[in-house]
Order: structure tokens, then C-alpha cells, then sequence
DNA sequence: ATGACATTCTACGAATGA
């Protein structure tokens, strides 16, 4: 089974490029971010027509999250994440599919930093910590899946030195990361590729992508369960070569399915 | 230090992103 995170950057923009990517490489299950789109505009047929069920979170303009799955039933379990009532945004949704739990999230980016910005990026980080400790204390399959806004070490960087200020790579952020992975997940990009330099992520300006100035920021953490499991991990970096793509390129993991 | 690019909207520039 192929579990994969995209952030689209614009369901509705990127929709040819959403559509060519599902039908190329027909994934199994999607977590999608910043849909950018109001809960009524998500392109619901579209996708429908493509093969896959859907549960989604928008908002207008901003944020939004959705998860995909082909042929199999979703079991929404929540829309947002625990812990202040006061934040709208949407970048969490949680579904039971196939026997896993699946978290979709879009973190935020936090810049500029220092600011409130950063700050609301690290109060979601210790609201997400307390919630991914409740799922692994649940001991079943778990998959949390999505853009994260970090790179874990210097490795997923194309130049650090350039970003050791920046709310994508600032000590304190790198930190938050970690703490939540010594939980007990496994970076499965990581895990599988320990030593390569591997992005998600180009930026649109001075050719990025060409000079393959890259991040890896979209990741998979996986519990136990799944872990156990896990066969494959990689991007499908050509996507982010295609016209009117995404800043992202889609990643993915392959998984066994469950042993009897 | 800035801006390069690309998205969205009771738009025509501003906010946001990473």
C-alpha cells in the first residue's frame, strides 16, 4: 500500500496537476496541504471521478487539509487539533483508514523570526507533541503525515548556514522536531535513506528546483506498527518539474500490508 | 538587507508563504 503527503499549494490552481499526478502514480491513501480553498470549493467530483473518497478541512485563502484514499472507506476521527479552541486554522485531519490512523498536518511556518509568528508555530508543536504521545500510548498503526515546515538536520538542507535563522531551521524548531520523534517515531525518509541528500521542497525564485536547491520539510512519522512494516519511502521529485506545479513535490512510502 | 515567484481575494495591491 502507498501512503503519500502532498502539499499542493492551491487544490483548485493545481488541479490538472493534482489529477495527472493521482492518475500517474495512484496512490492509496493522500494527505494534502494548503488546499487554499473554503470548505464548499473543494473540488470534490474531481476527485471523486478520480477514484478516491475524500475528507477535507478548508478555509478561505488560507490553510486547509484533506485526505484521500482509493476505494477504501475514510472514518473522519477529528478536524482539528486538541488543545485551544480559540485556533481556526486548518491544518489537521485525522481519519481511520484500512485499520491505521492516519493524521494529516500542515504546521506552521513561523516566519518571520523571531515573533509571534514562531510563537504560534511552537505553542502548535507542543499541542501536537501532547497529541502524538496520546496515539502512541493508544499501541495501534499510526501514521502522521505531512508538511511539517522543518528540516530535522543539516542534511535536509541545501545550505544551512544560510537558514540557522530562519523558523524553518532555528535550534529551537529542530528541537521541537526531535523531541516529538524520540517519542518513538520513525522518520521513514530517514530510516530508509540515512545518508542522502533527499528534498521535498524547492522554492519558485532564481531557479531553485534547477540548481536543486532544496528542503526536505514533508515527512512521515510512524509508529511502531507501521514501522514494522515499512518497505519503501521516496519523492516523486519530476512532479515538481511539471507546468503550474507545486513548490512541493509529493513523498511517499510503500507499506506491507498487516500480518494475520 | 532585499527581492526574486506564485497563490488567494466583496482583489486591481496586500497578505502569505518558506
Amino acid at each position: 500500500m502507498r501512503i503519500a503527503t502532498y502539499n499542493v499549494n492551491g487544490v483548485n490552481g493545481r488541479l490538472p496537476v493534482l489529477l495527472r499526478w493521482l492518475e500517474t502514480t495512484k496512490p492509496d491513501v493522500v494527505c494534502l496541504q494548503e488546499l487554499k480553498a473554503p470548505q464548499e470549493k473543494f473540488p470534490e467530483k474531481a476527485i471523486a471521478d478520480a477514484g478516491y473518497n475524500a475528507i477535507w478541512h478548508g478555509q478561505k485563502s488560507w490553510n486547509g487539509v484533506a485526505i484521500l484514499a482509493r476505494g477504501m472507506e475514510l472514518k473522519e476521527v477529528r478536524r482539528s487539533l486538541p488543545g485551544d479552541d480559540e485556533d481556526l486554522h486548518s491544518r489537521y485531519i485525522e481519519a481511520i483508514i484500512n485499520g491505521m490512523l492516519v493524521g494529516c498536518l500542515y504546521l506552521p511556518n513561523g516566519n518571520p523570526a523571531p515573533g509571534p509568528k514562531l510563537e504560534y508555530k511552537l505553542r502548535w508543536f507542543e499541542r501536537f507533541a501532547a497529541h502524538a504521545a496520546e496515539l502512541l500510548a493508544y499501541d495501534v498503526p499510526v501514521i502522521l503525515a505531512g508538511d511539517y515546515n522543518v528540516m530535522p538536520t543539516e542534511l535536509d538542507v541545501y545550505k544551512p548556514e544560510r537558514w540557522v535563522d530562519d523558523a524553518l531551521f532555528r535550534p529551537e524548531v529542530r528541537a521541537a522536531f526531535k523531541n516529538i520523534v524520540d517519542q518513538g517515531w520513525t522518520d521513514a525518509i530517514r530510516k530508509l535513506h540515512p545518508d542522502e541528500t533527499i528534498y521535498t521542497f524547492w522554492d519558485y525564485f532564481r531557479n531553485a528546483y534547477g540548481r536543486n536547491a532544496g528542503l526536505r520539510i514533508d515527512h512521515f512519522l510512524l509508529s511502531p506498527h507501521i514501522d514494522a512494516r515499512l518497505l519503501a519511502a521516496g519523492v516523486d521529485k519530476d512532479v515538481r518539474g511539471w507546468e503550474k506545479s507545486s513548490d512541493h513535490a509529493p513523498t511517499w512510502i510503500e507499506i506491507a500490508d498487516p500480518e494475520e
